[in-house]
RNA sequence: GGGUGACUGGCGCAAUGGUAGCGCAUCGGACUCUUAAUCCGCUGGUUCUGGGUUCGAAUCCCAGGUCACCCA
């Protein structure tokens, strides 16, 4: 690697050059006894709580209060003997008035040429530290008059273009941190993402639950119809999974007497990537003893109202094409009516799976071979023909009981359980049931889920003998549910992909090319 | 897993199979009210990787990589 020695006079464009002159100005900085990656700044005011107080200053007119900011330099504008820098904070952005004269008197103890230093070591990028007072300039715009500066981190590296920024999806995934610099409406999808999952925090805990944390490593992965990600204990040489759900981990604390609990956190599940599915994902599962689905729909409609009122300031809210009323109540249908409804086909007619095949056909579903009863059509049918159409909250209710394995059959109609779906722009967004707490049929379920995984089903689960051992020590009369917070967050900030609402969504290595040149094409390596 | 498309200086983009260019940024110079400041001047490239076709490849073909979108 030849590093282009590059001294005053010299240009430098390439991202080598451009960082070796950088490197030469944190030189520069040193020996002038100045730290160009310093210790801390007395910050005493931000950039838009400036904005806001100052509205009212007219243009030309100062105000005499001393104030101290810390941010990055975000645009750089420089004249002989006056210059304006953009200065960027958590907050905002706010303009620098740099003038000659008033840095030189100001500085002159700590450094005699503070000015033509100013101009010559800073980069836009650097992390600057200013002390000064608040001035609105000629021309209008709100700007801190500085009288001492220090340079607090020197940047070595250049960012994007000033008018077109970054706009390279994957380079905006992979290196976040660049995005957040220069694209201000990332760092407010990440503001509210923070705000949501706060408030579904505090709705819960306003209300009496109790968040318990469970275990994400498992010896049984259960709770949902996913395959997990294995792992390995070294010193208990045993394989674990990670968690696929909270759901029995909390059941087992309402055996145990706690009537409401709840949990958020990190699920893993080993399948796709989309711009709906990242591996790894948020949730907050939530179970209240002697509830009923019917108490949950109601809780649910009131806590995402709740959030888009107190974050967005209204239930009418904006996104992509659509606009979503969020106004309670939902819409209430069963799988049954409202494929019937979309479809005209009546699944309470069907008495075999053959018969179901035959009805389906017309249809032209993908799997529908795959699926060993009727319930499992039916869901096909819905999926892939009504799911993406239900863009208004919606929720599906009444699932067949054979996709639906945690759930309580419904205390009137067969063949179907207590549960309900929510469904917004297309997408599952919540899911919830009255919970099995009968233990017998519990193992029933578990052991079609453990025959269907010996037959190669890797989605399906085995039986869990604890869990059915805690139900048997007696579960209350229980409903549950799981929300999946990214893609709430996705709906509260118009947000098209998981990706824009997860800070570091997983992302293929970018493969070096040394990587590449040393592994031969494709050993002959044959699988037997 | 399948289909389509993209990949060119730091960033954003051009270039009929024929000398790889432009804007911004960088570097040097001028400038005390700018807002993508302006003006003058100079740099900076293994065109994602590896093969192939061709007198000649950013461009055409094959394989691979990464990404996006759609489908599963």
């Amino acid at each position: 690697m030849s590093a282009p020695a590059t001294s005053p006079g010299q240009s430098a464009s390439s991202l080598e050059e451009i960082r070796a002159t950088r490197l030469q100005k944190v030189a520069t900085l040193q020996q002038l006894g100045l730290n160009p990656f310093a210790y801390r700044w007395p910050v005493t005011a931000h950039a838009a709580e400036l904005q806001n107080r100052y509205t009212d200053l007219a243009p030309g007119e100062e105000v005499g209060v001393a104030v101290c900011l810390a941010g990055r330099i975000v645009a750089r504008r420089v004249f002989g003997k006056l210059a304006f820098f953009g200065l960027q904070d958590e907050t905002g952005t706010i303009q620098l008035y740099l003038d000659k004269a008033e840095i030189q008197t100001a500085m002159a103890a700590i450094d005699g040429d503070a000015f033509t230093h100013l101009k010559q070591l800073t980069d836009v990028g650097d992390i600057l530290g200013v002390k000064g007072t608040v001035k609105r300039t000629e021309k209008g715009e709100l700007s801190i008059k500085v009288g001492e500066y220090a340079i607090l981190t020197k940047a070595l590296l250049p960012l994007p273009d000033k008018w077109h920024g970054l706009t390279d999806v994957a380079k905006r995934y992979r290196q976040r941190y660049v995005d957040l610099i220069v694209n201000p409406t990332v760092r407010e999808t990440f503001r509210r993402r923070a705000l949501i999952t706060s408030g579904i925090r505090r709705y819960l805990e306003d209300r009496g639950f109790l968040e318990i944390e469970t275990p994400v490593l498992q010896t049984e992965a259960g709770g949902a119809e996913a395959r997990p990600f294995i792992t390995y204990h070294n010193t208990l040489e045993m394989d674990l999974y990670l968690r696929i759900a909270t759901e029995l981990h909390l059941k087992r604390l309402v055996v145990g007497g706690f009537e409401k609990v709840f949990e958020i956190g990190r699920i893993f599940r080993n399948e796709g990537v989309s711009t709906r599915h990242n591996p790894e994902f948020t949730s907050v599962e939530f179970y209240q003893a002697y509830a009923d689905y019917h108490d949950f729909m109601d809780l649910t409609e009131d806590l995402v109202a709740t959030l888009a009122r107190d974050i967005l300031g209204t239930l009418q809210i904006p996104y992509q094409e659509h606009t979503l009323d969020l106004t309670p109540p939902w819409r209430r249908v069963t799988m049954h009516d409202l494929v019937q409804e979309q479809t005209g086909l009546d699944f309470y007619q069907y008495s075999s799976l053959a018969e179901a095949r035959a009805a389906v056909a017309p249809l032209n579903l993908h799997g529908v071979e795959d699926c060993d009863s009727i319930g499992k059509i039916l869901n096909e049918v819905f999926e892939q023909k009504i799911e993406a159409s239900l863009i208004q909250p919606t929720f599906l209710i009444d699932h067949p009981v054979e996709i639906s394995p945690l759930a309580k059959p419904h205390r009137s109609k067969p063949g179907v359980v207590e549960r309900f779906e929510l469904f917004v722009a297309g997408r599952e967004t919540a899911n919830g049931f009255s919970e099995l707490t009968d233990p017998m049929d519990q193992r029933q379920r578990f052991e079609q889920q453990a025959a269907r995984r010996a037959a190669g089903d890797l989605e399906a689960s085995g039986v869990d003998e604890d869990f059915l051992t805690a139900l048997e020590y007696g579960l209350p009369p229980t409903c549950g549910e799981g929300i999946g917070i990214d893609r709430l967050v996705m709906l509260l900030t118009d947000s098209p992909s998981i990706r824009d609402v997860i800070a570091f969504p997983l992302l293929k290595p970018e493969q070096s090319e040394s990587a590449v040149s040393v592994s031969p094409q494709s050993p002959d390596n044959p699988e037997a």
